[in-house]
DNA sequence: GCCAGATTTGCAAGCGCTTGCAAATTCAAG
DNA sequence: CTTGAATTTGCAAGCGCTTGCAAATCTGGC
């Protein structure tokens, strides 16, 4: 038996117990904190502890029932700023709240994914924060079937009312639309996210209805579709450079599209701000690091990610009310304007 | 007791017994993959164990001393992609392998670390791999002596051989300064890494032998100190630059740092790479997404997670031959030829 | 100083699994 | 057909913890 050597150098709650010369149901409740320990007794227990440096086990004590402390987050993938910013706010809320992170990423057994879900669930976590985009139904029936406390995060449940964050994505694209007009532009380029996902359907209704509202006629030729990534925003982006006129400024669905943007703009020669103007959707680290600096509409992500961890311990700590916690937080977005972003070329005014 | 709603709904090894008609514990052996169960009887087992859709809990598994097939990953924090490119290696390998993956972040519980590798050991993990560029001897020390797996990656271990993977940091910039040489520059600025960290010495080790084999005087006066982040390397930069005269290219020994010297050279209202070369180390992300695109040393930082991960999991599969295992890997670098370095300014070739 | 009731504590069971050991089964050779 | 060795299987203990229940201790009112 190999766990033999962890053992000979372990301290169980058996070793505090003596130490403080009590039992060791005691001494689990003193550390669980339990009310109907005498505060005497708690203090003895918690200096033994502390003397000898004693963790609980956390397997032995979700086996017994008990929490884990650790909460699981499925996420695509970290390479992506966007997740990046999320997982940086989980990870400081959960540490703040004293538990542990499991990452899972969907990457892995694609194809499998309900399996996927029975193995988190039967995992160490106590919960689970799912910043999956394109998330099928079934996972979450099944979340719900074996009473698993989750959040969503920035992604709509179509049926069920899940709890969940996300941000003002309609707003968000709204006011950036909006921005861009006030500065002149009326032939705006807009590229979309992946049509499957809400936020990117709730992002275009923003632009329209901004151009609508300041009576720019809707062009279906300035839309162009994308897919949240990179390489997808530059090819987008040059499908938009061949429109004639030339659009005056161009606003992506998020900034990794932006930057490819940017890119196939400078393919072409073209300067920014000066002859075409650029905005993202997101505010990703990057967004400011670029040159030059990308005006977007900023998801407060950290934010979000702080929101998620707290819906979800409130779930986990308190099971009985659970429906009331079932609840949706939408966060504001907010324009942040860079260096992207210039009043139209003049002479683009005449035209 | 609230897991009774868990167990409700929980397959367990009994029930694949019974539906098998072989006791648990050969259900336990099959399921394990032990040689000595008979072909006929595995091949029940894992029918039953796939049509009532078993996954082991790994809580009780682990308890009873078998291995729970997670891998803890201690960072300081994912906002970097230096880091975020090693953790996508870690992940994808750990995957293939069929691991899950617990996240710590050092941020957190600062100045308890040393109790910080106490929870991690006694946790859920099977053992950890280190990214952690100012590790105390001591974490080194407590894993040592619960022996506990762990694989550094991108650190020096100073006295103890421990299993670790990293770059060739001296060849690498040996490489960049002597492709700057080539390309004419004699005045090339350095901004070092935190010197506490071996790897930034290395890379200034290897610039001045650089300088040295190619006849270049080595001035004291063209390094400035940085500490592995933009805006140090900004302020470095903005020191270099009031050089008289001007040094011709900037070398970063890292491309964090390279990107806030960029936009410190922009600043001062000069042009990259016309009027001054810039050159960075890792090749993140990032890298080749700025404009101009940085021209770097690349660090093949996904592989150096993956050969991380399977050199822990060589230490916890095979825990009989450890020391044969506690080997260092030192994986190439490679010079990335971008767009941010070019030949010195014929101004200043008569310089 | 004693007793009923309230407050604390201890005991023991059991969470789901692995594994040493013994029992059962198989097999080949006699 | 036996028989003994080799191969498979089953039993039971136990990993470290939580928690229901009962026992012990304490409290205050008489």
């Amino acid at each position: 038996m190999d766990s033999s050597r962890k053992k000979s150098t372990r301290v169980t709650i058996l070793d505090v117990a003596r130490e403080s010369g009590v039992s060791y149901s005691t001494v689990s409740r003193a550390l669980n904190g339990f009310d109907f320990v005498k505060g005497a007794t708690r203090d003895k227990v918690l200096a033994a502890a502390e003397k000898l440096g004693y963790v609980a086990n956390v397997q032995a004590r979700s086996l017994a029932g008990g929490k884990t402390r650790i909460i699981g987050l499925l996420v695509p993938g970290l390479d992506n700023g966007y997740i990046g910013e999320i997982v940086r706010g989980v990870d400081e809320e959960i540490a703040k709240a004293n538990y542990d992170l499991m990452l899972y990423t969907t990457r892995r057994r694609v194809g499998r994914e309900a399996m996927y879900i029975d193995a988190i669930s039967n995992g160490p976590s106590d919960g689970i924060i799912l910043i999956v985009p394109l998330l099928e139904r079934e996972y979450l029936t099944a979340l719900r079937e074996h009473h698993f406390p989750y959040v969503l995060v920035d992604q709509i449940d179509p049926q069920m009312h899940s709890p969940m964050v996300d941000a003002t994505n309609w707003q968000g694209a709204y006011d950036a639309t909006k921005y861009l007009i006030d500065l002149g532009h009326r032939r705006i380029g807009f590229i979309t996210g992946l049509r499957a996902i809400q936020s990117a359907l709730d992002r275009l209704d923003g632009y329209k209805a901004a151009l609508a509202d300041h009576g720019v006629r809707f062009d279906e030729t300035l839309i162009a579709e994308g897919d949240f990534f990179t390489p997808g925003g530059y090819a987008a982006a040059q499908k938009l450079l061949k429109h004639k006129p030339r659009p005056t400024a161009v606003f992506a669905s998020n900034d990794l599209m932006a930057l490819g943007a940017m890119q196939a703009i400078r393919d072409q020669g073209l300067e920014i701000p000066e002859d075409i103007s650029v905005l993202g959707f997101d505010d990703i680290p990057q967004a400011s690091m670029v040159h030059p600096q990308l005006t977007t509409v900023r998801q407060p992500l950290e934010q979000m990610g702080r929101v998620a961890v707290s819906l979800l311990i409130e779930q986990i700590e308190r099971p009985d009310n659970l429906e009331r916690a079932a609840r949706r937080v939408t966060l504001a977005t907010r324009l942040i304007e860079r260096e992207s972003c210039a009043a139209v070329p003049t002479s683009d005014m005449k035209g």
